[in-house]
DNA sequence: TTGAAAGCGTTACCAT
DNA sequence: ATGGTAACGCTTTCAA
């Protein structure tokens, strides 16, 4: 349709003035008057002239895309955690007119993939959510390459640019409440990122952990769907249960339905991160809310932070809350 | 760390070629040795060279990338319907070696800001959701940008590089099921993408149709939640509902739990998308199942048709089929 | 405040 | 099969 692209050489000559000045009609270093700024910048919207990208990152060795790498889950089951972090960091971005490039990552493939991309220097800065090996070597890539990043979450080898969630806290109180209205038989079922939910929750528990039962979940709703049966089956006497996720937990909350198993009567079930949807379950599912939204938020302005400037950063603590609704 | 990064000129002096042969060894096209090009890889990994994308993409001008861009519900909930296409987008990429970028848009304020993107060429391509004006827009941008681009859903103004679903004929089916089934009062909620789930609707509950009643709901949990208050308030004689998405469907039932109003035996509801939680609600919901995942798969290998070859593309018609489970 | 011109790091054409 | 080199379109000194 148009066909050629007008570039800032030919526009300039329209204009009659020089590129550098065009440049510095678009930027906000450049000293230029503000009679000539306007008059470019109208003209620009009249003649259509727009920058282009690829020359100005190359020439200013930068871009402002940011991008944010996650362990995908699969299975096929989207995941309700990466969306609802998702909205707080888009939600954020906007106002930022930075570019936001996501990065699902399954297991070891497409690492040097990404090795590539994140050392070729396309990202001004990127955002990783921990869990796997995978966050791991991205984070350790992030280092070499000398990238300015966040962790989401909990990482060994990371202790100052993360935002975590405080998981054993949130943990602690589910385990408590659980131990106070006189459960006998709890289970825990796993996910991502346990050790320190497992931590809190035990202490939670008191007396009662050493009756505690591990359970190796997962993250979809199927998963959810499939433990509870097993685990009726295994451990009949189970009478309460904290998922490391609401996802396994809305799983759990349906099998609990076709078994028959009065909730929370019957059996107890906490989830952990306080997506949407768990308001809206029946019952309603109780859980340890995460404020996945906010998290996402901090995460962009430290980065931005880290991006514009050297000011040392300092980890940031989610807090976490045990929320109670019908399911337990 | 790292410091400096190594260019390819610097690279090619050290193994004794010229630049024109290391870019060669990284391309697919150029005509170069099995050995040289080897050698070379082993080369880069060694030392650490990676070709700069910025430089790289002003000479080919091109990028990799593509972007989605979609309709923002926000109210600050996720949106469950763009969570599983993207799904399908990410799939589908990740065999491709291309980026994605994703760009919720909200209303009106920032297209002048994806203008400039757009126009800027940073896309190879792009992936517009249909179902409000800022798509439109979009979609014109795409247009005189010489863009490649597919859009997901219906618009007026595109007939071939589209990817629809039948929302026509899914609603038909859902509308003979309600009638066949004995209902008598129909009502509608409405959210995005709405007339031809009406027309479909209307043509399936034949005779009955004359009494359908349209509400305007949403697409949040909220909404819905909200919705079958004001319902049961104004209509209260309603004995079914088509929703026009699952979401607000999964509001409405707990709803109806709140207001006690028995599923399927008072009230029947279907919903619109089929996304994962549909079949894991209680009762679990029956929808007209939309394939997500598909229609984001498909218009990925479309939109890369339609950047490497000049081929002319046909729309494409997503399937779509009731899935009656408890709800109705 | 403005202009001229030297990069920025690749790719692709033209030679060899 | 390989090398030399002119683009690619912008930003940013340096001078005026």
């Amino acid at each position: 349709m148009t066909g050629k692209k007008l570039t800032i050489k030919e526009f300039a000559a329209q204009l009659e003035v020089s590129t550098a000045t065009v440049s510095r009609a678009f930027s906000t270093r450049g000293r230029i008057s503000d009679v000539t700024r306007e008059m470019i910048i109208t003209k620009a919207a009249e003649l259509g002239y727009h920058a282009n990208i690829h020359a100005s990152n190359l020439s200013r060795r930068g871009s402002s895309t940011i991008a944010l790498f996650y362990p995908a889950i699969s299975n096929n089951e989207p995941d309700y955690f990466i969306t609802e972090l998702l909205l707080g960091i888009n939600e954020t971005l906007h106002h930022t007119g930075k570019m936001l490039q996501i990065h699902p990552f399954y297991n070891g493939s497409n690492m040097a993939f990404f090795r590539d991309y994140i050392l070729s220097g396309v990202f001004s800065g990127i955002i990783i959510v921990a869990g796997t090996n995978g966050s791991k070597e991205l984070l350790s890539l992030a280092k070499t390459a000398n990238l300015p990043y966040i962790v989401i979450g909990h990482m060994s080898t990371e202790s100052s640019r993360t935002v975590v969630f405080d998981n054993e806290g949130g943990a602690y109180q589910a385990g408590k409440y659980l131990r106070q209205t006189g459960r006998e038989h709890p289970v825990y079922v796993s996910g991502h990122l346990d050790r320190r939910k497992k931590k809190g929750l035990r202490s939670g528990l008191g007396a009662l952990a050493e009756k505690l039962i591990l359970f190796d979940g997962g993250s979809s709703l199927a998963d959810g769907k499939r433990a509870l049966r097993t685990i009726m089956q295994q451990q009949p006497q189970t009478d309460a249960i904290l998922c490391a996720n609401d996802v396994l937990a809305l799983g759990i909350l349906k099998a609990a339905h076709e078994l028959k198993i009065a909730i929370p009567e019957q059996l107890a079930v906490i989830g952990f991160d306080n997506i949407k949807m768990s308001g809206y379950s029946h019952p309603a599912l109780s859980t340890v809310s995460l404020n996945l939204f906010r998290a996402g938020e901090i995460a962009v302005k430290q980065l931005i932070k880290l991006i514009d400037s050297t000011e040392q950063l300092r980890p940031i603590k989610i807090e976490s809350e045990l929320i109670i609704r019908e399911s337990a």
